[in-house]
DNA sequence: GCTCTATGGTCCGGATCTGATCCATTGGAG
DNA sequence: CTCCAATGGATCAGATCCGGACCATAGAGC
């Protein structure tokens, strides 16, 4: 009996407020939530939704605009700004000591939770009406897909994902979504990204967003199945 | 594009320290995951284990002592024991303000987390080869069920489907089953328990074993899908 | 019995986080 | 041109939390 707490005694937080507030703003860079050129909400404001004072949100904030990732302007329309981030800058190896390596214990688990969140999600939008402005959101991220190059592809696919997820109306399994993407992608981070597979992803997102539309719930799961296999296999094969 | 990102601006913790204890140790007897009679794992452990301070873990404990569900002993086999909660304790009703009448909304997004989950679980615990401690546990916990009044049927419910789910052997998909369960149970909370429905649940319970003792994921969506909508349906009359 | 050990009980210095207040900057409105 | 409003910048007192050290208790083993 006492094995099965174990869930329940795992770790009520991942790091200190600052960590997590740095965390939290990069998933929404990196997750394409708030594209290069886009303002983030003001200080006061976003301190509040994160629930966490201004003065460790701002610490956050600056730290993320030093590593290059946002640029702050003063005065009357200013705020905090998400940069393009230049090749550059991502060029810098942030390596120090061990390539982060991720254990295959936790790949696996990661791919699991994945699998079942996101098939479940697309199941469900597909089988539910899908509201007009939904819909544009899905057919913009669709496109941003397409016409995204190899630097903001992950970025584009995250948002296109997120979509998906955001279609249930959930806003919780939305949040868990983007969780588990972001395990995702920092895994994809240590693995190489052909033009093959992204020409392959396409073909399988047009598939599922074609079936979401139809309301094809069978169809989008399947789409939806085949895609994730595509990634899940990819990373097996390289981290484990 | 703003309105996708308030995903990641949710809120960073849910509480303090001290109060995210309470509700994991709370949350771990509720769920059946230490039973009455049963030790918690010694302070230093737990502390460590939760990532907080010994001293905060503490406060929580008393708290709970003082609440009448823990009982701390001290010397060589001493710890932190489960009490066997009386009705007179639970017979006094916590509700000082407003009865804690959770939102529709929230409901809604309860609801369909919770599908996604066990449906995607129980689907790939289904597919999946049966450890025997796994398959172990599943019997206790659906032996548990049958056995238990009223009064502590919803804990061996919480129980055997932790159980289901974690047998797909990925901690985090464990860990969100076991919050979103949290969720539902505070609503059940709300509404009454019916021997009736007892007994159907149960029926419904074995017949989702069964479905994964013999490996057919299909059976045991099916099976879990109805189990599901009998809760659902009863939590949507009496809180909508 | 004595001692040892695993546990809870208590306290303290320092790190972190908060809420609040006030200042600085800058573009737009009048 | 002047003022205003929305934003970032800075600072401080107090709350919370942490890591570690040490004490108290009581059962187990010798």
């Amino acid at each position: 009996m006492v094995d099965m707490a174990e869930v329940a005694f795992r770790p009520i937080r991942s790091g200190n407020a600052f960590e997590e507030c740095v965390e939290r703003v990069l998933s929404a860079v990196k997750l394409g939530l708030v594209c290069p050129g886009e303002r983030l909400p003001a200080e006061r404001d976003l301190a509040t939704r994160l629930g966490v004072s201004r003065v460790t949100l701002r610490e956050a904030l600056r730290s993320l605009a030093q590593a290059g990732w946002l640029e702050v302007r003063r005065g009357r329309h200013g705020g905090t700004y998400v940069l393009d981030r230049s090749p550059a800058l991502v060029g810098r190896r942030p390596r120090p000591g061990p390539p982060v390596a991720p254990a295959g214990e936790s790949l696996e688990d990661t791919l699991l939770l994945r699998q079942v969140l996101e098939l479940g999600a697309v199941e469900l939008a597909a089988s539910l009406p899908v509201s007009a402005q939904g819909y544009d959101a899905l057919c913009s991220a669709l496109q941003d897909c397409r016409a995204a190059g190899p630097g903001r592809y992950r970025t584009a696919d995250s948002r296109l994902h997120l979509a998906v997820n955001e279609l249930t109306g959930s806003p919780s399994l939305a949040a868990a979504a983007a969780d588990v993407r972001m395990r995702v992608n920092n895994l994809l981070d240590a693995i190489p990204l052909l033009e093959r597979n992204i020409a392959h992803s396409n073909d399988q997102h047009d598939k599922i967003v074609r079936a979401i539309r139809r309301g094809q719930p069978a169809a989008a799961r399947a789409a939806m199945e085949e895609h994730l296999a595509g990634t899940a296999a990819l990373l097996r094969g390289f981290l484990s």
